[in-house]
RNA sequence: GCGCCCAUGGCUCAGCUGGAUAGAGCGCCAGACUACGAAUCUGGAUGCCGCAAGUUCGAAUCUUGCUGGGCGCACCA
């Protein structure tokens, strides 16, 4: 809709400047918004504003040459008007915002979506958590809004990628597997000291439980450093399956797993750095190999050779963002936790070295989660073993309402996630009241169907019927429904999806209350069943989007 | 010390990339079910949009400075 006004405009601007009343402009700047009070019309355009100054004539004025040189010829508006200082606001037929609803009844579950393969092959990166322990709550926003994002790419025409960068090189992994070997240790009897820095969560004793039940004390035999190396990777393993699993119960899944051991296979790292070497971007100072991150605006060079001969996790993260471009995505985008950011200057010092321009990266930061039981922090730390992980999150306040939480802040703001809300069925918690709205059009059709009606088609009913002011805005916000999903997939914004539906259902519960679909009058009713029925569809697609249930019965 | 993010009713937050009278939810007060589901709805009170300048037709939104809070500043990942 917005983009047949903007096209409605533009003509009418560029016959204006054939007739000489103004200038030619860049039309790229032409906009059209929905007015925040409905009686500046269904949209409005700032357009003569914006052209007031370059042509240097009165706004008012130059909206009056817009408003006569339009040419409408689907005759989608009804009237225009010139208002304030010089909006631009249009009201469209009635007909128009009806045929929303045949839209909608047509199209059903890819309404509002653009076509597949209308846009850019893009990646997403997101979790990529080190395989040392469970995902914790803090995992579990960056998975919810990694997850969502790509449903919302795909959505609007691009074509994604999920992908989990695995850790599985460095010194967090021998941490692991240390920390394995001591519990081991105690289960062979041995009084030891634990590491201070080794991981002592339950799940390292399980894992050394399993191991000794399976080799008993044959770690004694061996050269420490092997058993290390080889409980790292077995630990490994079974922390990636059941990060896996809770993923995959979260409703998150992937397409890739990326294992960084894989890129030093065939030195990959050293190959690139080699190349970086001979271009320039990297020097030595006789010990250590740096990296000239300071020529793309970074405050100081980075280290990629330690003085002891082993590649940094940065050096490793270049090939790793080399090789996700030579597979061919046109954008990257990486999920962090907004601890990171202060590595963002670097990687992306790193990616135009290699040949990309800096928009072909986006990093999206996801702020921490406080967690809350009825009000009182939740005391989190990874290396005691003292947190709260996203398996009882999701045991404890179910999927749904799991993700609908981690979806109501902007991604960047500091999210309270309180497990006694979150869990409660109540008014306190908002993904029942969308919910409720989906499962409460669904008994209005059975109901219709028990008394022997049938949802008609759009043509049998008379859509003049639906007269009333509630009716008409749920109409206007169905239609603003596709460029919403524009706008969050734009913006990579996704919590805009969800207050739009709380929007949504607010004005569906208020028209519920106020009228009564299923009535005696045989047309009447027919007209709201399809108008409801259409509430119903986008309420499913933006669920579905979030990936919460949409039930038919709660 | 340097850098990034944040600051909007009592609380938690939106504000569509600069628009018209700044909006929701929670909480508080008063009401609505012999009704297609009350997990709902209707009405009411609450704001120097942290402070001060600047940019312009127009600023919660952009710029700069300050105040206050969070997070970074490794040859860890």
């Amino acid at each position: 809709m917005k983009k047949k006004l903007i096209s409605l405009i533009a003509r009418s601007v560029g016959a204006c400047a054939g007739k000489g009343l103004l200038p030619d402009v860049d039309l790229s700047r032409i906009e059209v918004e929905v007015p925040a009070n409905p009686e500046h019309g269904d949209y409005a355009s700032n357009i003569a504003m914006v052209l007031a100054s370059q042509a240097r004539q009165n706004p008012r004025k130059i909206a009056q040459a817009i408003q006569e040189n339009l040419d409408d010829p689907e005759g989608i508006v009804e009237k225009t008007q010139i208002a304030g200082p010089g909006f631009l606001n249009f009201m469209l037929k009635d007909d128009v915002w009806r045929s929303v609803l045949k839209d909608i009844l047509d199209q059903k579950d890819r309404y509002g979506c653009l076509p597949a393969g209308s846009g850019k092959k893009v990646q997403v990166e997101f979790v990529s958590a080190n395989p040392t322990g469970p995902l914790h709550i803090g995992h579990a926003r960056g998975a919810v809004v990694g997850d969502v994002l790509c449903n919302l790419l795909a959505a609007t025409g691009q074509q994604v990628s999920r992908e989990y960068y695995i850790n599985d090189a460095g010194n967090q992994m021998n941490n692991l597997g240390r920390s394995v070997l001591y519990r081991l240790r105690e289960l062979a009897g041995e009084a030891v000291e634990f590491p201070e820095n080794g991981y002592r969560g339950d799940y390292i004793r399980e894992i050394a439980g399993d191991i000794f039940k399976k080799e008993g004390s044959r770690f004694r035999d061996e050269n420490e450093e092997e058993t290390i190396q080889r409980f790292n990777e077995a630990a490994g393993a079974v922390i990636l399956d059941g990060i896996r699993k809770d993923l995959r119960d979260f409703g998150v899944t992937f397409d890739c797993y990326f294992s960084e051991r894989e890129l030093y296979r065939e030195n990959g790292v050293g190959r690139l750095l080699d190349e970086l070497q001979k271009q320039g971007f990297i020097y030595s100072d006789g010990e250590t190999l740096w990296f000239k991150t300071t020529d793309y605006g970074d405050d100081k060079d980075r280290v990629v050779i330690r003085k002891n001969g082993e590649p940094t996790y940065f050096a490793a993260d270049i090939a790793y963002h080399a090789n996700k471009f030579s597979r061919g995505f046109d954008l990257l985008i990486d999920i962090w936790g907004a601890d990171h950011h202060g590595y963002i200057p670097r990687l992306e010092a790193a990616i135009q070295a290699i040949g990309r321009p800096r928009e072909d990266l986006k990093i999206i930061l996801v702020q921490l989660v406080n967690l809350l039981r009825a009000g009182e922090p939740v005391a989190m730390s990874t290396r005691s073993g003292e947190f709260v992980t996203m398996r009882e999150v999701l045991d404890e306040v179910g999927r749904d309402a799991a993700r609908y939480n981690f979806l109501m802040r902007r991604s960047d703001s500091h999210l309270d996630f309180d497990l006694e809300v979150a869990k409660k069925q109540s008014n306190e918690n908002p993904v029942y009241y969308v919910q409720y709205a989906h499962a409460r059009i669904c008994s209005i059709l059975r109901t219709a169907q028990e008394r022997g009606m049938t949802l008609p088609d759009f043509p049998a009913i008379r859509p003049s019927l639906l007269a009333e002011a509630e009716e008409r805005t749920l109409i206007k916000m169905m239609a603003r429904y596709p460029e919403m999903l524009e706008g969050a997939a734009k913006t990579l914004e996704v919590h805009r999806i969800t207050f739009y539906l709380n929007e949504l259902a607010a004005v569906f519960h208020g028209y519920y209350n106020k009228y009564k679909v299923v009535t005696q009058d045989a047309a009447l009713s027919n007209a709201r069943l399809v108008l409801v029925a259409a509430v119903r569809e986008v309420l499913k697609n933006a669920l579905g989007i979030l990936g919460v249930g949409a039930p038919e019965k709660m």
